[in-house]
Order: C-alpha cells, then sequence, then structure tokens
DNA sequence: ACGAAATAATTAGCATTGCTAAGGAACGGT
DNA sequence: ACCGTTCCTTAGCAATGCTAATTATTTCGT
C-alpha cells in the first residue's frame, strides 16, 4: 500500500467525520445543555463513574475549567459528585437517572439523523459501510 | 434492511467518529490558536472567501460571536476582512498566505497521526475502508 | 511516628467565547 | 424619498478556558 494512498484515506476520513458532526451537532440545540456540559454529561454516562482529573483528561480541559462544568451539572441534578472513601483527595463522578435520561435522548436525535442519512444506501452499501466501520473501529480504540 | 440494523451502523459511527476527533485534536495543542479560532480559519481555508453570515452559520455561532473571532484572527495576520464593492453591509473574509499555512500545518498534523494508526490494517482492509468511506462521503455531502 | 513531598480538587482572577439586545450603514421596493 | 429588511458591529452579560495559589489528604523517607 503506497505512502499516499494511506494519506489520501486519511485526509478524506478526517473531513468527511468532521462534517458528520457538524451536522449532527444542529441537533444538540433542543438540549438546554452548552456544549461542553452536553460532551461533559456524555463521558460520565458512557465512562463513568470518574474522578474530575480523569473526566478533564478525556475532555482536554484543565480541572479548574472541568470543576465547574461538574458543579451546573450537579445543580441541574444530572450527576453526583461523592469524595471517595478510599482516597479522600479524589471524587467520584456518577450520572444521575435524568442525566442518563438526557443524554440518551440527545444522542437518540442525533442518531436517528445519521440513520435517515444512511436509508438512501442500498443493502449492500450499509454492508460495506459496516465492514469499514469495524475497521475504523479497530483503528480508533 | 432492517430498522435495527440501520440504527446499529448510526450508533457505532456515530461514537467512532467522536473517538476519532477527540484523538485527532490532541495535535491541536501545537498550534497556539484556540479551537473556536482554528475552526473557524479551517473554514475559511477551505470554504472561503466568505462572508461573516456564513462563516457564523457554517460554525453554527452567532454573527457576534464569529465577528470577535475574525477580529483576532485578522489581527494575527491570518486572515483579510473586506468590505464587498458590490454590497457594502457585507464582509469578505478570505485567509491570507500565513492562514493557509497555519492551517495546513494544522491539519497534516492529523493526518499523520490518523494515517499511522491506519497503518496497523492489512492492504486489503485499507481498500475497504475507501469503499465504506466513500459511502460516508455521499452520505455526508 | 513524623515531617516533607506529592497528589487531587477547589478557589481566585483573568482572557476568550457564547448569547441577546440594540444600533448603524447599505440595500431594495414602492 | 421613504420604509422595511439585511448585514454587521457594539455593548453587556454568563459560561468556559487558562494559570497561580490554596486546602485537604495521602505517601514517602527517615
Amino acid at each position: 500500500m503506497g505512502e499516499g494512498e494511506l494519506r489520501d484515506i486519511a485526509t478524506r476520513l478526517h473531513s468527511a467525520s468532521i462534517r458528520l458532526l457538524r451536522t449532527l451537532r444542529r441537533e444538540d440545540k433542543q438540549t438546554d445543555l452548552s456544549a461542553p456540559r452536553l460532551s461533559a454529561l456524555s463521558v460520565i454516562v458512557f465512562a463513568g463513574p470518574l474522578s474530575l482529573g480523569e473526566l478533564a483528561e478525556t475532555e482536554q480541559v484543565r480541572p479548574p475549567t472541568m470543576s465547574r462544568i461538574v458543579d451546573a451539572l450537579v445543580d441541574g441534578g444530572l450527576v453526583t459528585r461523592e469524595i471517595r472513601p478510599d482516597d479522600r483527595r479524589s471524587v467520584r463522578i456518577a450520572a444521575t437517572e435524568a442525566g442518563v435520561t438526557l443524554m440518551e435522548a440527545g444522542r437518540d436525535r442525533r442518531v436517528r439523523v445519521l440513520a435517515g442519512r444512511l436509508q438512501s444506501l442500498a443493502d449492500s452499501e450499509i454492508r460495506a459501510l459496516g465492514r469499514g466501520l469495524e475497521l475504523l473501529e479497530r483503528v480508533t480504540r
């Protein structure tokens, strides 16, 4: 496989992903959560419970920034923050039922829109996309 | 094709894209531009020249927000802003050479990292990924 | 056991980014 | 010439990003 072909695939995959998420992000306006809060909540629901440091690292922001975002999520009843008994410096952040529901509703809106787009593909094309997706999943995890 | 399979593909494609861009975004720290500025610059380079309203719409922010981001890019010499002669209410935003260079360097860093990941795939897998990508491109544009 | 160093989170203070409301300038139709 | 609309900017506020400093706790070395 030539060096250039790999770069070509990488470039196109990069911009297709940007376009895809840009499109789906429009659905988030129906949630009345800001983008940073929604993104943090989504990590807490999927990867949580976790510490503040882990959450900040995942979201690629500094701990003080995340600390205030968590404040807001706790205020909104979407998340709980507890001191860990085994290490009282650390904090355990977990989603509440309301948090899970809100986040899943948001993700479902996005997924529904995407699934709608995919309907224009033929069955064989869906299968081909599925095979490509398995490879993408292998590469991104 | 079953309803559920489409949803499954959509869900997985959604999260794979998020994971992918989250990973690649780490490379942006080497640029000393903030995320909103880098993203706006990238639109100006790729889709420009364009008006402020078009840019705000693309970036899904309000015009006042984008107006200030453009201020900063103009200050940094990455972008020019000119009144359109044919419609003097409107503004034509274009990248300077320095803007193009900066943005391409950033994108190349991201693409290089992604291409590196793809190297773990066999040639036949790269081709399968390429076929899936063509379908994704059709769906996202 | 004890003090020093390290670690986790928060608080304080600032720049940037997001918004809405309001204003100025230019265009378009009548 | 005027009125309404459109495009952008300015003003002012809340949220988000940062670094520096503080507090609380744990860990390490002696």
